[in-house]
DNA sequence: GCAATCCCTACTGGATTAATAGACTTTCGG
DNA sequence: CCGAAAGTCTATTAATCCAGTAGGGATTGC
């Protein structure tokens, strides 16, 4: 019931982006990402070429380029973001409904195994499908100011916004700290 | 999120001895299980050795031999086999309680894959630990039951079930049929 | 004793995973 | 217009895991 590592970089790149738009800084290098989050920085390359020809995130190129979300955080469903790079969130193929394939069991309708594996998948489709980015990262954000924690990804300081709090939100003057 | 053949394997073979078990013929080959289920039957050997080393079967050796389940079916739980064969149920290491290890992240609590991980890992669990083997075989019985499917692994027939049927259930006369 | 069964150990081919590498293209600032 | 800094593209790879295959050994029933 693994998640691959390809699926974890892209929520956490995903998330990481969905934070930094939401705090008026929508675009990251590929860089600054992987060292938020301690990824190999070819790989977490790569991983983001495949969110992009698919639509979640759009780049530009050059000096001073970057990834951004290519469509709001509250149209991407993490189910579907996983579905992309590893493929069926069911356990078996025969639970699947984005890639049914009959297994080899002789009778699917009176199979033990298929009955308890579809609950499971629904299980997972449940939350994964309904689960948007945005969701993801408003509750991110909540708990890192309710906890007055450090906001990454916060505009960059030039030592203002600590005198001058000119931002609605008053914690992400914790975030020019970093 | 992908249920390995071993454990698939293992659980249609437990869900077997079961059945069979449930209908007074609890002792089953190698061979009548692969048969079956159509698996290989020398992984489907490995697999059992699996199960019987951790206590789920027991063996009769020798002519006649086979397998039978070595504990009450109410007592095993389809998440305890399958964490044996396949490892933890969470989908990352950082939200399993039988193997928990720690993630690159650099702040667990406020982590938002964590936290939505960490429900989807409950609610497999939920499932997976709550579901035992005697109810997956009591519900597969029932279902072949009321539609009048053959019952695998009844006892021998010798053409006597069918004019005499001195079994309390009468379908399982049915089952004689194979 | 012999045939059928489980037991044990080793191996293996293929696929997948998680990167790594490097040359190429685009863009910006000066 | 140049060069540095970014993303783009393609190839390679080392390691691991998966799903099986193989074959001889031990045990038991008839």
């Amino acid at each position: 019931m693994n998640l691959s590592k390809r699926s974890e970089y892209a929520l956490r790149a995903l998330i990481d982006l969905g934070i930094a738009k939401e705090l008026g800084r929508p675009l990251l290098q590929v860089s600054e990402l992987a060292a938020k989050e301690q990824l190999p920085i070819k790989f977490l390359e790569q991983i983001l070429t495949q969110l992009r020809v698919a639509g979640y995130v759009d780049t530009k190129r050059g000096k001073l380029g970057g990834y951004f979300l290519a469509k709001a955080a509250t149209r991407i469903k993490l189910g579907k973001i996983i579905r992309l790079l590893d493929g069926p969130l069911a356990p078996i193929p025969c639970v699947s409904q984005s890639a049914y394939h009959r297994c080899t069991c002789p009778d699917e309708a009176h199979c033990g195994l298929r009955m308890v594996m579809l609950d499971v998948r629904n299980a997972i489709a449940r939350i994964l499908d309904r689960v948007s980015l945005a969701q993801v990262v408003e509750i991110t954000l909540r708990k890192m100011r309710r906890d007055k924690v450090a906001v990454p990804f916060a505009r960059q300081s030039f030592g203002l916004e600590e005198i001058v709090p000119f931002l609605k939100d008053t914690t992400t003057g914790e975030a020019a700290k970093r």
